[in-house]
DNA sequence: ACCTTGACTGTTGTCGACAATCAACATATA
DNA sequence: TATATGTTGATTGTCGACAACAGTCAAGGT
């Protein structure tokens, strides 16, 4: 009767860790997991670490090299450019589910967010846009309500997002503002209800968020980051689907 | 320089066995997976078991109860459904990008698979006809060439293979052939090079091959399997992405 | 100088045991 | 009788220890 909410398990706890570590960039792609050294930082036992790490793997945020060396996955330019057109797909599908549910008032809440964005932006806060972005495309995945549509855009945005996070994305110019402007267009075609109108301009949104974000990345300048294509990217299951 | 291909780790052979249980339906959905009696099955101590677990959550195969015990998944009706548009969308995702990639000899390929199911379909060998169909899906997944799509859709695959595989889909009745009328329609799109032909067909194929499926499946009948929607269904993870 | 050999180290894989949790049943008390 | 309390069994969570394996380095032989 006292405690409410139970202290989540080691595995929980350290799998948020790590993830959070991952994607806020502390740890760096190429990095290695040591299991001895993640038992001293979180005084546990290797066992549940074992696990926290076999469910980043599952994510695509670790990778196991040749010598069962567990590293931070490196993504590649390539991996970026493969999660375009799906990510755009998957999102346009949300949005053009959501198109026949969403209601006024999920529009307006659409449109409020839009404007909290912009302000955040003439803040200066930045990782507040990208919080509020993310949280403006949750909005119509949720009125989308499709398990598997959520459980596929959620597993692309784990695996790239601390991409998102770690960039300089949201910093220093005027792509904010595009993303602004294609948002409103979006809105207005949902308002509308006009589904074909709704589905490309959300695939034409992501396709031109990421492809800005792809230009201005650290890919263009100096290729990848440490450890090239050495390690082994996801896809190395044992079953053979 | 005697052993070749080395014995997979424990935890990849447990997986992939109960993987495969799983899949052909010899654990039934709802079966409960109890650590100590797996132990006893294969042999080894509960380490390697409970990360075989691991992954298989992951993989949306076993879900955890409120009691922390583990069950194979079972999916209702409502998330086969929600996977046809997903499935659909980013199988014609692949086709459109396989298509301007795609060979006459890869085109050639994809006609003698569909003849080889127009065999084994005559000869009564229906296992063979699914496995030809998952190959024929796969050659132009690979032909589009794209990571992030390929593990897209394999997720999609993995957590609902087994109703293909332990459904009576592939028996007894006119689908079979429908379906390799409709792939040879998609050859032919293939064939001109038509993108928007290729994409319309192929999304068109999968959303009818899903619905077909659906309507004969037990769901239509009884509803659900054993534990309706009592136990959690994947999506409960630990983070909040 | 070059190659082998063997010991040492770092790291992961696996194990058996103990602790914690919860359901189910039994027992006690009003 | 009904409610509260204790006990037991089943199951999962966590731990510390050992085994296995690859890499490093130094000693020794040719």
């Amino acid at each position: 009767m006292t405690d409410f909410r139970k202290p989540k398990s080691m595995v929980d706890q350290i799998y948020i860790s790590l993830f959070n570590a991952i994607t806020a960039g502390a740890l760096e792609p190429g990095c290695r997991l040591v299991e001895q050294d993640l038992q001293k930082d979180f005084e546990v036992s290797r066992a549940p670490i074992r696990e926290a790490i076999r469910l980043l793997e599952a994510d695509g945020l670790v990778v196991v090299d040749a010598y069962k060396k567990k590293h931070v996955r490196n993504l590649t330019r390539e991996d970026l450019v493969d999660n375009i057109p799906v990510l755009a797909c998957l999102e346009s599908l949300a949005a053009r589910l959501a198109t026949a549910k969403i209601t006024t008032k999920q529009i307006d809440e659409l449109e409020g967010i839009n404007q909290e964005i912009q302000q955040a932006f003439s803040a200066g806060n930045f990782s507040k846009c990208a919080e509020l972005n993310f949280a403006f495309h949750r909005v119509f995945l949720k009125v989308a309500d499709n398990k598997a549509l959520h459980r596929a855009i959620r597993s692309i945005v784990k695996s790239t997002l601390w991409l998102w996070l770690a960039s300089q994305y949201y910093k220093n110019n005027a792509i904010i503002p595009s993303s602004i402007e294609e948002h409103a267009l979006i809105l207005e075609s949902f308002r509308s209800k006009d589904v074909r109108l709704v589905e490309t301009r959300v695939r034409e949104h992501i396709e031109n968020v990421l492809e800005r974000f792809l230009k201005q990345s650290k890919f263009d300048t100096e290729g990848i980051y440490q450890f090239g294509g050495a390690i082994g990217q996801p896809g190395n299951e044992p079953s053979e689907i």
